[in-house]
DNA sequence: CCTTAGTTGACTGTTTTAGTCGGGTATCTC
DNA sequence: GAGATACCCGACTAAAACAGTCAACTAAGG
């Protein structure tokens, strides 16, 4: 079992994909500036991310990523699954040949894990999300913050070019 | 987060300490039969569960390992937490500094996830998996394949030493 | 003093992580 | 149709972790 950066990151970018959804598509690289993921590592998860339906995307200018299905319908554990970040707490992936083709002392404690935390995280939607006041105030934060990174950069931009 | 082979065999060789407690203390050899480890990895492994307090040790013939404790006071999670594996979800270790020294989107949604495993697995106790029916078979099953491996260990030895 | 068994530290091949880089291709606007 | 925007894709890589192995040592029992 695995939750690394990757699978964190994938759920992270989707929600921030969800709370922006209402002005159209979301580029990567607004997303990038907002949640401090590089733009080629966002690149990765997008393409294990709209290869298993989660989202899909509109090419050229003023595109993005949309998500493809309503943000209720749209779970955790999900997301972490499409990124190849199997929750699975098993060492045999549930099979019971863990020891020499026969279950190993532990296999149903780990089953019962696994059950526990696929409950959990299945059971949250993005939309559950965004309704959570901490992540409300966060996400304000994160949108006043790269407005000042944009505004400073076109001040850069006008200081240069004189 | 992370939960592989390490903490998954910490867990299994103390499970299979407690089981075979009551014959007296358990050596490292025998539990590297019965459940598939090798001996040079379980010495590393029990060196952690020695520091973390959960095992004592005898050294000598006839020695092996004991639980520092009763076997209904020891729970999963703190065995799995000795050997270095943490079962936090979060990437900022709980502190909240995960992005540039401020809360990323989905700290809390990591915060919930991790006591939700903490909870699950602090409230196992060895006692507790010892009891399970399953896991009484496959020690019943294991404590079997090692008796006949022995017995074949001491045919070989007798048919070549003529 | 020999065997058993725990103790310790260093070493290693392999896999995964967490990315980067460099080139594409589709689409919109002017 | 030129250029900019933005998605798309494959190859590559440094660093870390995993899953051990190996060798040498110390303590206890017979």
């Amino acid at each position: 079992m695995r939750l690394t950066t990757k699978g964190r990151y994938a759920v992270t970018a989707m929600l921030d994909l969800a709370i922006h959804a209402r002005q159209g598509p979301v580029s990567l690289n607004d997303i990038s500036g907002r949640q401090g993921i590089s733009l080629s590592y966002l690149e990765q998860l997008f393409s294990k991310l709209r290869r298993g339906g989660l989202v899909s995307s509109i090419r050229g200018p003023g595109g993005g990523y949309q998500l493809s299905r309503s943000d209720a319908d749209i779970n955790v554990a999900e997301i972490v699954d499409a990124v190849n970040e199997s929750m699975d707490a098993t060492r045999c992936q549930r099979k019971g040949d863990c020891q020499d083709g026969q279950e190993c002392l532990t296999h149903h404690l780990w089953m019962d894990l696994s059950d526990q935390i696929h409950a959990f995280l299945s059971a949250i939607s993005l939309q559950q999300l965004i309704e959570r006041r901490e992540i409300q105030t966060i996400a304000e934060r994160q949108d006043e913050d790269a407005a000042h990174r944009a505004s400073n950069r076109i001040d850069a931009l006008l200081t240069t070019n004189d």
